[in-house]
DNA sequence: GGGACCATGTAAATAGTTACATGATTAA
DNA sequence: TTAATCATGTAACTATTTACATGGTCCC
């Protein structure tokens, strides 16, 4: 669990220069389905990173906006370059569904159902801004070519959130079943 | 992202008298693929249930080990019902092997191939398991009448499990291509 | 006697969220 | 003019991990 972020900021500012700002956008819209990043961890992090001299204040900034762009210097891609080499640690995931219909016998069936129904909006709309995304990677140029390795990454949200539908469904049948049978 | 760690204490009180060190195990065994706890939040959690009524200390205190066996109270029953009702926040999911991916440009593929390759390993044994408790549920009788929901929280896992393992399969070849176009 | 596991707990450190403070710009 | 979004940052709080401390039991 040490030391992540510093990695994902790194990592995005060895393609282009970028604000904090623009980096927790970035995070928001293309990890937002494996990955998550708060202001409050960001702007720390930044500062940390500055002062460390893996990244400094680009000319490219903005005056119109008070915009603090940086980019990444060799010694912040030497770190990013042996971060890839090391072993990721096991995920961590805590999904609060499963304890839901873990414990539901003590609870309400229609309360699962709404919450059911609710996951499987929210899964519904990841994969369809994966797919989104998936088609409008493939149809725009691709000069730093990485787009194979995105799109690899993009696939898996889409197994993942296919899977986690096709669960749904099943979860909501038995629950229907369920009722019946009372 | 707050309390969460109460309610599966409590979850699992209300089947059976347990203690702390009890529910540890069959977190670390039934839960261990979508969540996780450990001993520092364990007790402290303890105590404070404790203290607020929610567990008493029960009868089945092993005298031989020094064993704090506890049981659910009619207030911690009522709050955990009270719990189930309310929704449950997005998941927490922090996949670093996507980061990897994502970031692969920078780093050597071979690296990549290390670590597709021990993710695999850890999401075969993940799948296995399950399977394993799958047949295990199945065979054994279901007093507590639960079993059908466990059985859903197992099929979470097997598909999601499956998904993953499938797009490990489709990375590695993916990545095997791109070392013979080099 | 020693290693694996049972068993409970605390302390320190790190990670992460949320709320707050501030102010500019853009577009309806 | 007002709401949304851009933009940076800090402080307080909460969550979580990891390391430490202690000691018992079981079995080889």
């Amino acid at each position: 669990m040490k030391g992540k972020s510093r990695y994902v900021l790194l990592g995005l500012l060895a393609e282009q220069p970028l604000s904090g700002y623009e980096m927790k956008k970035i995070i928001g819209i293309r990890f937002r389905f494996f990955w998550d990043e708060s202001f409050g961890q960001i702007y720390p992090e930044i500062k940390k990173l500055f002062e460390q001299g893996m990244i400094t204040l680009s000319e490219e900034m903005s005056q119109v906006r008070k915009k603090k762009v940086y980019q990444i210097t060799p010694l912040g891609m030497r770190s990013l370059k042996e971060w890839l080499k090391t072993a990721p640690e096991k995920e961590t995931l805590r999904l609060e569904i499963l304890l839901r219909v873990y414990f539901s016998k003590y609870g309400e069936v229609s309360y699962l159902q709404n919450h059911l129904a609710s996951f499987k909006e929210q899964h519904q709309n990841d994969l369809n801004q994966l797919q989104l995304f998936k088609q409008e990677l493939l149809s725009i140029p691709d000069p730093d070519q990485n787009h194979r390795d995105i799109l690899q990454v993009i696939e898996f949200g889409i197994k993942a959130n296919q899977a986690y539908l096709d669960w749904c469904e099943q979860t909501q049948h038995y629950l229907t079943n369920k009722i019946v049978k009372q």
